[in-house]
DNA sequence: GACAGTATGTGCGATACCACACATACTGTC
DNA sequence: GACAGTATGTGTGGTATCGCACATACTGTC
């Protein structure tokens, strides 16, 4: 059951969707397209960020990763929100790796023009707070499902989140991608997603995922999916 | 080896102690102390903000609750910071839990008072969003800390991040507490901290734990720790 | 169409943590 | 100083996940 994507019409980034014509049109001029591929690193820990990035069509991974490089997903960003929100908290540097998830577009804009709209202090700021209140939301909430629930659910709640950034239900994901995101083994991956495929609600060789059950996957996923999903509607939409 | 702490001086919040002068005669008169005791809530998940607080000598606990009732903690406040982020960051109502973890004081302000300065867009505006970047940096080690990381080396991080905000090496705090803060069982808390008393680094009884020897604490505890500590130093210090 | 590279499937013993049950010990109250 | 309430200690068996080893299967390349 496929779910219907609704079209995200000519501006392709919710954000920059919701701005007042007045600041989308200063804006616009400096936003510069740019496409993404799997795996690119955008942002290393403590590294400079020269740009913000807007994905229009791109999913991005926000990833600490430990000394033993053992590694962990704290969040994601698609067209719903933004990257590189220390540029506007006051972090001068990266908190945290940024990888490309799923390969697309993304508007970028040079890091001191975003500051100076920000200072400005209009309806871009207000978006750039809330977004940024969201993502601590989904944040707490991986802390907490990481802690608190088995793989199974993690991965249904991995792949909804990931679908409601897409336009497409086929994921371009190896199991082993998917276990260094959930900080897990590529093994206990592959044993989650198998019962997933056995029970009709995904099917996938080789990369390749593909939702087939999107209500069924809702069905399986524990309550953390739908909190997050509630307070981004809440605060963005 | 108890660890010298420094006076905090007359404005006992660091925050506010980092305010220029003329910020922070404006905010003084609006300023009310109030004094927090143990377990008390101050906010519940959804509910209104009726102010934002700056600890003093308190600490408060950020908490997830699940719907079956486990917890876990996903950050603490104590004088470095404040409590109340979604005030100034565009949610009205509290994004989780907040309880008092450890007793004291606190000074709180009225909602209305810190949204209009914060738009003022000063150095109150800086020193706030630096905070909360440093909150989520904590929020999201503690992700990664839960998922990867042993009980005991959780326990040794969260004791370590509380003894840097009391300004006394006793914690008032039973295992039980702490367990619901870690999202563990409490027999795995005690466990834990028996294996640090027996090693001579902390000494309990019936709900007082005493820091006994910091640096060996710091020797056993996981990265997670320092992580955190450098980067609210990088951002507030 | 052989082959190398990669993705997925599966089993096994070890470990960490769980739930539950219950024992023990301290502490304040009357 | 008996007692209730609470905090801590410990054991047992079950489960989830781990680390490792290896089998299998697909896919693009020459």
């Amino acid at each position: 059951m496929p779910s219907s994507k609704e079209p995200v019409g000519p501006i392709e980034n919710r954000l920059l969707a919701a701005l007042p014509d007045e600041e989308y049109h200063r804006l616009q001029p400096h936003l510069e397209h740019t496409t993404l591929s799997l795996g690119q690193v955008i942002y290393e820990p403590g590294g400079q960020m020269s740009h913000i990035y807007f994905p229009t069509t791109c999913i991005i991974s926000l990833l600490y990763t430990m000394e033993n490089g053992a590694s962990a997903e704290i969040g994601m960003a698609g067209h719903e929100g933004i990257l590189g929100i220390a540029l506007f908290m006051g972090g001068d540097t990266a908190p945290n790796r940024a990888i490309v998830q799923s390969a697309g577009n993304a508007l970028k804009m040079k890091a001191l023009v975003l500051q100076e709209e920000f200072i400005r202090g209009g309806q871009f700021q207000k978006l750039l707070l809330r977004y940024t209140q969201a993502l601590m939301t989904q944040i707490s909430q991986t802390a907490v499902c990481n802690r608190l629930h088995p793989i199974d659910q993690q991965l249904c709640r991995w792949l909804l989140l990931s679908h409601d950034r897409l336009r497409s239900d086929t994921l371009i994901m190896t199991h082993n991608l998917i276990a260094n995101m959930l900080g897990v083994r590529r093994e206990g991956v592959t044993v989650g997603a198998r019962r997933l495929q056995d029970a009709g609600l995904i099917s996938y060789s080789r990369g390749r995922i593909t939702i087939l059950d999107r209500q069924g996957l809702e069905a399986a996923v524990c309550e953390c999916y739908q909190v997050v999903k509630s307070e981004f509607e809440r605060l963005l939409g």
